[in-house]
DNA sequence: CTTGACCCTAAAGTTAACTTGAATGTTAAG
DNA sequence: CTTAACATTCAAGTTAACTTTAGGGTCAAG
């Protein structure tokens, strides 16, 4: 199987693959005698385990660990060790997650709840205070999350927009 | 206040606070003559309130949308708005991740069962056909998340060490 | 009046995970 | 035989959120 097969069917870029085969994440692959790539059917399992253990919130520096990329030996306890630990990661970044989302629900109905009457500064600070009291979110030292950005998009470079 | 106390108080470096100076995020600072920067008390406030919301998941561009930075004309609209939304990316989230934790521990116990009697290969085969076959996460179109990294540590420059 | 702690700026470096670009070779079709 | 669609490499660009570095000023103490 060529790249752009192996691209076409994985929904992954040739370029993607290639960088992943030049950080040593996927050895399972030829070359003809063109220099062309040439991949196994297994290709297609190993990079499609990729691209699931990324969505699953793997890093790719994991991932090599995780899976020795030649399907035939895989380390069985560190494996299982990983994945204990993975699990052990999802569940505490779930209970942060909690968290941020009962201050938010709760600052939404803080805000809610004074009809634009009063003060807005003094609202504001007192959204704030409130805000700030409860905090007391773990702070992330073993990791990071980022969710869902695209927002508020700065079109050009945000420096030089900034320094406007 | 000068940056050096206002880093200590907020626990952030005199950099970062800089930092978001320079990409205007934080306007609330003057300069004394000799050029140094002075901030008032409310700027404490202001970067916890900022700090606080990247813990939440905010990204910087959306927290400069939310927090127009002086406290005193923040739109309430919009505010509420940008806060449901993020309400909702991390009910999304959870999901995600109750998704990931249940494919996760399905796996575990999937090897686990095979006391490492079997063919290596064959059960290696096996795990991933079962990691692939529910791996109907739903597609992150919407952001990413990342947890947890730092565990695969290599040492070097990555495609240095590959390239050997 | 010098020393050390603090402050300044501008530019470049960092990390992850890729993408893009430039320059070039290969292959299948008409 | 030419052309389009593929393939190759290597280097450089991208994004976010900072940090680090280099090269200087400023200030309080002794």
């Amino acid at each position: 199987m060529n790249i752009g097969e192996l691209a076409k069917r994985s929904n992954l870029t040739p370029s993607r693959i290639r960088f992943y085969e030049s950080i040593g994440l996927l050895k399972m692959v030829e070359r003809r005698p063109n220099g062309y790539r040439t991949y196994p059917p297994e290709a297609l399992v190993l990079i499609e385990l990729i691209a699931t253990a990324q969505k699953a919130g793997f890093s790719l520096d994991e991932i090599r660990v995780l899976v020795p990329t030649d399907l035939e030996n895989w380390q069985h306890d560190t494996l299982l060790e990983t994945l204990q630990r993975k699990v052990a990661d999802i569940t505490a970044l779930e209970a942060r997650l909690a968290q941020s989302r009962k201050q938010l629900v709760a600052l939404i109905k803080d805000i809610e709840a004074k009809p634009g009457d009063i003060d807005c500064a003094e609202n504001a600070r007192r959204v704030l205070s409130r805000m700030l009291d409860n905090a007391d979110l773990p702070d992330m030292d073993a990791g990071d999350v980022k969710l869902l950005g695209k927002a508020g998009r700065v079109r050009a470079n945000r420096r030089k927009s900034a320094a406007n």
